[in-house]
DNA sequence: GATATATGCTTGAGTAGTCAAGTATATATC
DNA sequence: GATATATACTTGACTACTCAAGCATATATC
């Protein structure tokens, strides 16, 4: 009958949570064929100046190791979402860019996503939301 | 250059943070033997009035399904931390039990767990902390 | 400019889950 | 009380990662 501090009940609920969530957001993304994880890669990479990025930028930002993104972004480039680039100033660098066909596809899952994710969220305010984003973000 | 909403940010966001606590977490466990996941299991054990739960009752509060709950279950069982027990009542349900093994093990781990969100967390107040919490409740 | 060390990425092997199907038992309906 | 349907759980086959090791290139040091 131990004490279990905030802290920890936090971490907790919130690995719940994103359990739930990335279940829910799988499933409405698969109708486009795309898991949230690759919709986390193209979300990042559209959102970014050149729609290119580094693969261990893109490890960071998406929260896999730098091995998943490889194995990621494979089957991804084989369906023509997403290609490789050189980076002449380091020739160990391998850029990822989202193509064309790449940001379409985004567009389009973009609805699903946005509409499952303002179902799921329905019960907090926006005012909420950007609490709890704000405090997400300050963990981070 | 399309418009992202707050709720969509906010479950990427999630994602990334649920990636990163539970990579640490899983760290910090891995000193006791166990996983982040196996945490969640006797944590929940450990809540409950007779330190035992159904496997269905147990997936839903990690957030697992159920098969994924048989084989967590099975090596936890292979080193005593639980136990199996059947239902009189249901002979379908397998209840599972925290041993005293896994009662001194959880509270052993606790003190790390406690630890490592103290310190994951410290960019948060308790009051923040508590915020969060409440927040994360009511999505759930 | 050779050598040591660090960085970016990929690969093989392993792990922690998933889903679909199957078995066993329980419940509801006629 | 037989039949249909639902629930609890397990299993086989698969997927999406992980880590450790390795290779290629870059950077710093002497």
């Amino acid at each position: 009958m131990s004490q279990v501090s905030i802290g920890s009940t936090l971490i907790i609920q919130n690995a719940l949570l994103a359990s739930k969530l990335s279940k829910k957001v799988d499933n409405q993304l698969s109708m486009h064929g795309i898991s949230f994880t690759e919709y986390m890669i193209m979300h990042h990479l559209d959102g970014s100046p050149l729609k290119t990025m580094r693969r261990i930028e893109l490890a960071e930002h998406v929260g896999i190791s730098a091995s998943g993104v490889t194995r990621l972004i494979a089957p991804m480039e084989k369906i023509k979402i997403v290609e490789k680039e050189a980076n002449p100033r380091d020739a160990r660098q391998s850029l990822v860019k989202l193509s064309k066909t790449g940001q379409r596809l985004y567009k389009e899952a973009s609805v699903s996503f946005e509409d499952c994710a303002s179902g799921v969220l329905d019960s907090l305010s926006e005012n909420q939301q950007e609490k709890l984003v704000d405090l997400i973000g300050k963990v981070l």
